[in-house]
DNA sequence: GCCAACGTTGGC
DNA sequence: GCCAACGTTGGC
């Protein structure tokens, strides 16, 4: 089992937004890099992965999910009238990949950006470091533990 | 709204 | 294959 954490924009699709999808359960489209794309194809059934608030106030990590199923093509990129629209994307050879998750929690105290850098332990984490805009990212499960600590203080450390 | 960082595109 | 131009991400 692998660890990820995973992108999205609370004012396109939040943690709550997922919470009220049926099942809990929603496709996680739009990924349109390559290395990222790589990484929603390498996950199985059962890994957990940080769902990771970006373009927020304050950004952080809102809860978990679960992939509850593993990469198929992803539907928008055949859809016209879709914004991740891929008019090079052939359905014989899809480009771009989706996968499902599944809500598992959702933290009592979003585990903001400021409190994820303020953890000696996690300076070498992919997410922290200067530039980097991967929307999937794989998680240490050294730095899992140690976020998920964080989640379960009683006291938010921002 | 700004801008640094970075990926992608396309001319050559 | 190089690299300038451009678009996007995402924190601030």
């Amino acid at each position: 089992m692998a660890y990820w954490l995973m992108k999205s924009e609370p004012d396109v699709f939040g943690i709550n937004d997922l919470a009220q999808r049926p099942l809990q359960t929603e496709l996680w489209d739009g990924v349109r890099n390559y290395q990222a794309r790589n990484y929603l194809k390498s996950m199985q059934v059962g890994d957990l992965a940080f769902f990771y608030h970006s373009n927020a106030k304050p950004p952080g990590i809102a809860g978990i999910v679960t992939i509850s199923r593993t990469a198929y093509p992803d539907p928008t990129q055949f859809d016209k009238h879709s914004p991740y629209f891929d008019e090079r994307s052939n359905p014989t050879d899809p480009r771009w990949m989706s996968v499902d998750v599944t809500l598992v929690t959702i933290f009592e105290h979003l585990i903001s950006l400021d409190a994820l850098r303020a953890q000696p332990a996690l300076a070498d984490l992919p997410l922290l470091r200067r530039g980097n805009r991967l929307s999937v990212l794989p998680m240490a499960p050294s730095a899992w533990e140690i976020i998920n600590r964080m989640a379960n203080m009683p006291v938010s450390h921002a």
